[in-house]
DNA sequence: CCTACCGATCGGTAGG
DNA sequence: CCTACCGATCGGTAGG
């Protein structure tokens, strides 16, 4: 729709720099370089503080996963099919988030007591009503008798490497990284 | 055999505030404090600066994987039975050495120039030789038919919650885990 | 192992 | 958006 605002633009500079760094690494002078300030104190009439961009990137991007949830719980009927999609969901937002990075990385234990324990139980939520999908499909005997919880983390943290892998240039390969995930995970779950 | 020398104690004081904090966001005051020192200073008797103490985590975890697999290209036949073994590989030094977190976490990158392309050759070589087996599996028709890069993303990738879950007190769980990650990674990779 | 200390860098503010 | 600046904290050294 519109053009980003100067915000905008500030808040994905800083979630590139914070995957690239690490939040205590990344300085604010750095961030400043990279939207072509010459001071890092220009940067305080976009945003209040350093850790003002890092809340902004941990909530939009949890946001986006509960999103991404509630529809395929009310969409979606099969257990199997709803892990496809959460799958899916992860694939998706990975390679089209520039952002999303700061929230799989670990720089959203950087937030401060109040915000931090707010991304935490949102986390919580979201990882309860996938486990809560795994365990349906267990007790309907589509899955294999495993622990939902250590199924989980496993499938979540398989995830995770595609960010990392992921650059615009490789789009071409992301199909079949696609399949191959989707053929090794599903298979590793379901029980026939 | 030995008591633990003072730097040992250190070093593993090191990797826990590593782990905790992110190597940047350590300082070394609290790692004196950790380790009953007052004064931050006091740590050059033992150590020779901050990034010694993250080179000695990198590279002795470095070594435990390369050992390891090279144990298991010489002393197991069959690729499923291989990578059976680098799983247990894997949640075995998780779980057993306090100081790999950092290794398995993103604290690597903190490295200065020359040991960083060390550690990355060593890293490289390790999934080499790991990708190797998968292919061989592949080839043979024991594996289902992927990209054996994507297989081996995925299971490295899957591995990692383990040690951010372990903590002494859940011995009790850790056969289930090894277990349930085992059928679900095996089956998900094996043909039949 | 501590005392005393240092130069560098940090996030952020005041004021225009 | 820049100039000028500040208090806090950092990793590390000298010397005993």
């Amino acid at each position: 729709m519109s053009a980003k605002t100067k915000k905008q633009i500030v808040i994905e500079a800083a979630a590139k720099l914070f995957s690239d760094k690490g939040y205590s690494a990344a300085s604010m002078r750095e961030l400043a370089g990279r939207v072509g300030l010459e001071q890092a104190s220009s940067l305080y009439n976009h945003i209040k503080s350093k850790e003002e961009a890092l809340q902004e990137i941990c909530f939009e991007n949890a946001r986006k996963f509960i999103d991404g949830i509630t529809s395929i719980e009310s969409d979606i009927e099969h257990p199997t099919e709803q892990v496809r999609a959460l799958i899916e969901l992860h694939i998706q937002i990975a390679t089209n988030d520039i952002t999303s990075v700061t929230v799989f990385n670990d720089e959203w234990r950087h937030l401060s007591e109040r915000p931090l324990s707010e991304f935490l139980a949102l986390r919580k939520d979201y990882e309860e009503r996938f486990k809560e999908i795994i365990n349906k499909g267990i007790k309907s005997g589509v899955f294999k008798d495993m622990n939902p919880s250590f199924a989980l983390h496993t499938i979540l943290s398989a995830l995770k490497w595609i960010h990392y892998w992921y650059k615009p240039g490789r789009d071409s390969d992301l199909e079949n990284v696609r399949k191959d995930i989707m053929l090794l995970l599903m298979s590793g779950l379901r029980s026939h």
